[in-house]
DNA sequence: ACGAATTTAATGCACATGCATCTAATGCTT
DNA sequence: AAGCATTAGATGCATGTGCATTAAATTCGT
């Protein structure tokens, strides 16, 4: 029976990255929560803030780079700004556009938080085979 | 700078995984609803259901072989008997236990949609490098 | 230059999830 | 045998998410 094969190999390639992930998932999230009040999208907006080049961006452009609908990210940047992680100002060029820009509560939050970070990666992802 | 490089490789080996499982499990998701009318954890229940030798499983053997809190599990079966593809049958030697069990609709719809989960696998999962 | 179409981001709503709790049944200790 | 601890699974509750819609600003067509 042709195709057989690579379809339980396909299979456990999705069964593996599955579990890969959720432990990894799990693992970062509760982390993040006790050390730092931060749940994994928090951290991962922060992130996005904190590495790219200017610490201001766009909604949109930040949309972009997570995996978070656009409604979902708006609300939690409202969470951000709420724990006085990030602000937003908005755009003179384009007034319907938001900046968002890190504090500096913000910035040292992701700076401590890192390192958990960081710690529960090499903990919980596996080394390339 | 000593970790520094296997600092940055653990973290783009994270950012590909979350990328890969976030294009999979966003069309695998889209596909079952649109075509099958099920949830990712609906056919991931059903398929437990269906691979394992015995279609009658306790809640909580099931349970461990998910990425579901214990909570979550039973609303999905919850829904699951509600669409009439799955039964519960209370289990005579604990009767604190409950077993799941496919229905003919539920063992029908997942040989359908097993099809569907595999055409997005094999779209959407990257090949090993 | 004016109006329609488009784009940006926020919000109402429905819903799936996790935590804590609750109920019922079983096991364990004396 | 009685009582306490434990276990199985359901449920109340709070919350995070996506879809659809909304409001405001910009762009495009004529």
């Amino acid at each position: 029976m042709p195709g057989m094969s690579s379809e339980t190999a396909l299979l456990d390639r999705w069964r593996s990255l599955l579990t890969c992930y959720n432990e990894v998932a799990v693992n970062l999230e509760r982390a993040l929560a006790e050390a730092h009040a931060l749940s994994l999208s928090e951290f991962e907006t922060l992130d996005r803030l904190a590495t790219q080049n200017c610490d201001k961006r766009r909604m949109q452009e930040l949309a972009e780079a997570m995996y978070l609908s656009q409604s979902a990210l708006s609300r939690t940047v409202t969470r951000l700004v709420d724990a006085g992680l990030v602000e937003r100002t908005s755009c003179v060029q384009d007034r319907r556009g938001i900046f968002v820009e890190l504090t500096e509560a913000g910035r040292a939050r992701h700076a401590e938080a890192r390192h958990t970070h960081l710690a529960v990666l090499a903990e919980h992802l596996p080394a390339p085979t």
